[in-house]
RNA sequence: GCCGAGGUGGCGGAAUGGUAGACGCGGCGGACUUAAAAUCCGCUUCCUGCAAGGGAGUGUGGGUUCGAGUCCCUCCCUCGGCACCA
């Protein structure tokens, strides 16, 4: 009696034997080519439920696919471990964040060996831990001396739930956190920037990536490049110190339309160019700004407001005064906080005009214009009008004639304005890296010397949130010895926000234990750039992109030789449970463990690669599972019950073997492109005919056997333990997972016979089973010659006769 | 508003411009069983017909083509992202 299949004891056998003889153990092997297959590491939130399992099952069995293809793979794991819910938990629970986070990696650790994945944990990563934030201290110094780390006064998104700052890439949706949803303000405060902006440009470079459109496209508009010109409006009033004002604009061109200016209400000068008369109504205008939160200030279709300041600037090209307004749809933090307005041919300064009765003057002719007021701003392109000298040149010439004008007379330049921020890296936080900086009343800002790294974390702190950081108030840690003049001296007490830790993790693993350096540099040179990188679209314009400014940086500071950390990407889809996405908020959570001990992790990840395109996502079923479930089970059974030859078929074999290649062909196929839903089926057609044939016992028992010894190493990426243990029972030499994947033959898999579709007038009509290879005149005789295709064609005229070779023949006819 | 992705049986989903619905779930019928579960076999897009067959059918409306789920245009819906950026 053959034992039933049980996959709890089989899987736990075989990752106890794995781990034992340490198969999954990568070296820096170079007779093989290296793969890096990296998914994203999780943050440490304590469980790991399914939508988890959706990112790391698939991309482990593709790891997998890759090894047995004879690439020397790096799968690694790790877990992104500093973070606000740590603290948040250490607050309500009063738990060390240090105890929580490492009682939940261990839990999450536990989660994954249960995953039966190809990780090789010698190599684990472990973001809070000070053997890591060391070097990603180190890495700020470096930063810093290379000018790419500052510290500024600025106005900046502050989260009042989370109470820390965000950077602009965490303000998401109508401007709320992205980590708790609550309604971002702004504060004044001094903070830490990474230097982002001076790689703008080299960040829109996508042109060597393989990577999906839309997260370039989200990373290009974050970018947000415009070309346009500088131009500078001087002042009519010349008593200030300040001459002129400057202005961006995309269109120079229009210059002559300027009818009013607009300030932003922050720009330095308003208050200087206030009116007495007007500051009253100034004043008012501002205070009602300020109290505006952010996204109600930038959200479309609001009535236009602003207030006249009461001064004038003076337009470069025709001498005109030009009334000065501020208005909130200005924002200080684009270009220079100052618009030149030209009503015609902008929607939103027309939206003004007509608020407060400022003059509209076309200055661009639209098509088959004559003359008439314009009911819309105009924004395209046509011949300039009411522009001088310029009157009749199209708008293109034009911009480049007013851009050479003002470059020439000095009031202005051609110049390329982003949208893209520098990234604000403090957090007023516990639970980060602390940032290795002192303050010295005499030598100012002074980094701490790289020997004295790392700047621990005090385990003594208290974490009430204050609005400041917990480290401000432990007096062990803020009050230090200025490492330049041995004074007394005050530490930086803000933390990193922790995607400044996920920046860099790829390249830790390659060599994790190392203590001299962040990273061996002739390891990183053999495993980077990463070959594959898979996880969620989420990060395209957080962690992909800081991960990429840091490779560049590290790049121009000449301690890596790539300046692109990952060469293709690949953004799997959501898991959804009771039609919402998988989240502890929304309490609708699903965890993989039950599944694992009731049904096997092999059923858990079969599942989730079956549920549909891996880029699409699905909804988790409880029923869905079951099919893959006793597909296994009839995997078990088809492999281990003995196997009985009666008779010999030859066209049995040479169907079965033709069936083993073409499933070789198509599964390879699948996987190479992360088809794992019909890799599966191909596979779940293959067992289908393994069982016929078992029943009727009509090919040789060594052409079973190798018919299934195929079937095993094509199932060992999805099914790892259980292929394992078939591949044992069927008497093969351990490992299936060392063992090579297997080649097919072209011609076998080519298809010998073909259903030839009989067409009339583009109707299916008849069909017939035929040889691959038939010949046209031969197709064509056989079509016009079926009973049922004649009744059809039988005294009409034969127009033309269409053949597709091999598939259809298609006979037009008309009465 | 703009940019992506998507819309196919009761459900998840397959289909190089050439048999629409592979594979699986569910359902129905049968075998095994005292019975049930499990397992195995068969059927399962809809309408019509005793049947052979016929007709319709891939969100909507048009177009290209011998032939369209697939290509082009219009519109509708769902999901994701961006959004007063001068």
């Amino acid at each position: 009696m053959v034992p039933k299949y049980n996959p709890q004891e089989i899987e736990t056998r075989w990752q106890q034997r794995w781990a034992a003889d340490h198969i999954y153990k990568v070296w820096q092997d170079d007779s093989r080519p290296r793969f890096y297959a990296l998914t994203m590491f999780p943050y440490t939130s304590g469980d790991l439920h399914i939508g988890h399992w959706y990112a790391m099952a698939p991309s482990d069995a593709y790891a997998r696919f890759k090894r047995m293809q004879g690439y020397n793979v790096l799968h690694p794991m790790g877990f992104d471990a500093f973070g606000l819910p740590a603290e948040n938990a250490a607050i309500n629970r009063g738990i060390h964040p240090y105890d929580w986070t490492m009682k939940n990696i261990k839990n999450m650790r536990r989660q994954l060996r249960s995953m039966g994945a190809v990780y090789d944990w010698s190599r684990e990563v472990v973001t809070c831990l000070p053997t890591y934030y060391r070097w990603t201290q180190w890495f700020f110094l470096k930063f810093y001396h290379a000018g790419l780390a500052y510290r500024a006064k600025a106005p900046v998104n502050w989260c009042p739930r989370c109470q820390t700052v965000l950077a602009n890439e965490q303000v998401v949706g109508e401007g709320v956190c992205e980590r708790c949803s609550t309604p971002v303000t702004k504060r004044e405060l001094e903070q830490w920037f990474f230097r982002i902006t001076k790689y703008a440009e080299e960040l829109l470079d996508h042109s060597h990536l393989d990577w999906p459109e839309r997260i370039k496209i989200m990373q290009r508009n974050w970018v947000g490049k415009s070309d346009g010109a500088e131009v500078s409006f001087r002042l009519e009033d010349e008593g200030t110190e300040q001459k002129e004002i400057r202005v961006f604009t995309t269109r120079p061109d229009t210059i002559f339309g300027v009818t009013f200016f607009l300030l932003a209400p922050e720009h330095p000068l308003v208050s200087r160019l206030t009116r007495p008369e007007h500051k009253a109504e100034v004043d008012k205008y501002i205070a009602w700004c300020r109290h505006q939160a952010e996204y109600e200030r930038v959200a479309l279709g609001r009535e236009k407001t602003g207030v006249f300041l009461g001064s004038y600037v003076i337009n470069p090209v025709n001498g005109e005064r030009v009334p000065i307004w501020i208005a909130d749809y200005v924002l200080p933090t684009y270009g220079t906080g100052a618009v030149m307005a030209v009503p015609a041919h902008d929607q939103r300064d027309l939206e003004f005009a007509k608020r407060f009765k400022l003059p509209v003057r076309t200055v661009i002719a639209p098509p088959g214009w004559t003359g008439e007021e314009l009911r819309e701003a105009y924004a395209g392109s046509g011949a300039m009008v009411n522009s001088g000298d310029f009157n009749g040149l199209p708008s293109e010439q034009g911009y480049e004639a007013i851009c050479a004008l003002s470059e020439a007379k000095g009031w202005g330049k051609r110049t390329v304005v982003y949208r893209l921020r520098d990234w604000l890296i403090s957090r007023q936080r516990y639970w980060g890296a602390p940032i290795p900086i002192t303050y010295c009343d005499k030598c100012g800002i002074v980094p701490v010397p790289e020997e004295d790294l790392p700047v621990l974390l005090p385990s003594d702190a208290e974490f009430k949130p204050t609005g400041e950081s917990p480290l401000k108030y432990c007096q062990s840690f803020v009050n230090t010895t200025c490492p330049r003049c041995s004074g007394p001296a005050r530490r930086e007490t803000d933390t990193m926000d922790t995607f400044v830790c996920s920046s860099w993790y790829f390249l830790r693993y390659t060599s994790p234990k190392t203590r001299r350096a962040s990273f061996d540099a002739a390891k990183v040179k053999y495993w980077l750039p990463v070959n594959l990188y898979t996880g969620g679209a989420e990060h395209a314009v957080m962690h992909l992109f800081y991960a990429r400014f840091f490779t560049k940086a590290l790049k121009d500071m000449g301690l890596v030789d790539f300046d692109e950390p990952f060469a293709r990407l690949f953004n799997q889809g959501t898991i959804i449970y009771r039609g919402d996405k998988m989240s502890k908020s929304r309490g609708n959570v699903v965890a993989p463990d039950e599944y694992v001990v009731k049904l096997g992790a092999d059923a858990v990840r079969g599942y989730l690669m079956f549920i549909g395109p891996w880029e699409l996502g699905g909804e988790w079923s409880d029923r869905g599972i079951v099919g893959i479930s006793r597909w296994l089970n009839r995997i078990w059974g088809l492999v281990t019950t003995d196997y009985t030859s009666r008779a010999v078929d030859p066209e049995t074999e040479k169907e079965l073997l033709h069936l083993t290649h073409k499933t070789i062909k198509e599964v390879t196929a699948d996987l190479e492109n992360f088809r794992f839903n019909t890799m599966l089926s191909s596979l779940m057609e293959l067992s289908n005919y393994l069982s016929k044939i078992r029943e009727s016992g009509i090919v040789s028992g060594s052409v079973w056997q190798e018919a299934i010894g195929y079937f095993l190493r094509l199932l060992a990426p999805t099914a790892p333990h259980l292929a394992e243990e078939l591949w044992n029972r069927t008497g093969h030499p351990y490992s299936i997972h060392n063992e090579s994947w297997p080649e097919y033959a072209e011609d076998l898999a080519e298809e010998k016979e073909t259903t030839l579709i009989i067409q009339v007038n583009g109707k299916l009509r008849d069909k017939v089973l035929v040889p691959a290879a038939i010949g046209e005149a031969e197709a064509r005789e056989l079509a016009l010659n079926r009973e049922r295709v004649k009744a059809y064609i039988d005294g009409k005229n034969l127009i033309r006769v269409i053949y597709v070779p091999s598939r259809v023949v298609n006979i037009v006819v008309a009465s």
